[in-house]
DNA sequence: GTGGTCTAGACCACA
DNA sequence: GTGGTCTAGACCACA
């Protein structure tokens, strides 16, 4: 499957699955009204606890990249009505990397190139 | 005093005294050598746990940015010799940045783009 | 038909039929003795589970609002029998919504003035 | 103690407790900043798992009632910034209250007759 | 002591 | 089968 998690990883483990399955949606790998692995299933192939799934679940339709329908499962939500949200959340993770930089000595300028330049890989490999 | 802390915040407390200092060490508000405060006195200031001040301190030295000498307390040390290392784990959560920004459709031109503008003042503001 | 039901809706499938059906009755929109769909012809119409359609018209009959003839189906009630009763519970639901309205300081007189005006064109487009 | 729950009462009991708290905090029994009972000593005042408790306290600091410390529990927080929110969702209520009374034949300026007469005793009762 | 995470296992309503 | 709720019990970081 699409996704695993890490023990030696500081995050719980609830967060490790939400956060990824929020980016499996958010690339589209799972499409609006897709069914998510139901949380037994999940829970068998990760070899988790139910609970802990659940956990995981909870947290992504209390974030609206799902929505979850008792006794059929959990579904992936339309991402169009969060993406804003989740760009303004990126750009002040970017402030705050601006801010840490400058404490560093690194100038705005000096990070607007890396990006262009290291970032072109990134992007391109992963839009192509 | 310079510090403070939020009981909101969820990170420890500990670690948001930690922070704050390695900060004013790397601007050199502290200067090397310079003398941290006294646990008990931070402790008091703060009305925080003395232990909590105590884990701070020892993750300030652990990291490098103060050195203790016993039973006369911490005091700055050089950030020269910590800079570099510093500056590398910053290009790393800027890779990581961008790899989340390319997972909500942002260039790393955009992102290139919002660095030189929004973050000139901050780079201004602060190095001023 | 005039029937549909929303997945991301919260509450169970069967309420929302029935909920649906009990307030179409009310209207008049389906009067006395007329038959409703059948069982089977719904679920089919609904891509729903026969026995949750079941479900809801036991409901729906238990509440009053049909009464059913083995092998013929289901037929709409003459809901004079059950208006009194409905009313009575609304009035209770209104209490409640008062309570909360104080918790949250609004006052009563606030809370009839809004039904007054806003209330107004509810009340005429669903009687016009 | 301020709060109980009932067995009998169809609602999860994790959701019967952070109600309580949230009303309790709204009225402002419990002031902002002020501790909530821990989450052990809650659960064992109401012969409740201590889990079920935690969720409760997860939820209310969710909907922004409390805010939560990690070691040190859990405090109330400034109801301000959620009022209008809450009221907004009450005045909504309100709408789904008039439409089904509309249903039931009951007009909006019943209603608003209903409630200055019924409305004044629970206002002034709880604003005393 | 206090909240947070996780496992194991059970029961329920809904579909 | 599927999610939701709840109990019992354990361990951890933080204060």
């Amino acid at each position: 499957m699409l996704i695993d998690v890490d023990f030696r990883d500081k995050r719980p483990l609830y967060e490790q699955i939400s956060s990824k399955l929020a980016e499996l949606i958010l690339q589209g790998v799972i499409i609006p009204d897709e069914p998510l692995p139901s949380v037994r299933a999940l829970a068998v192939e990760l070899s988790i606890n139910p609970n802990t799934i659940q956990k995981a679940y909870s947290v992504l339709e209390q974030q609206g990249y799902t929505y979850s329908v008792s006794g059929r499962g959990s579904f992936a939500a339309n991402v169009e009505s969060i993406l804003p949200k989740k760009r303004e959340e990126l750009y002040k993770e970017a402030d705050l990397l601006l801010k840490k930089a400058a404490t560093l000595g690194i100038s705005n300028k000096e990070l607007a190139e890396y990006f262009e330049k290291t970032g072109k890989e990134i992007w391109d490999d992963r839009n192509s």
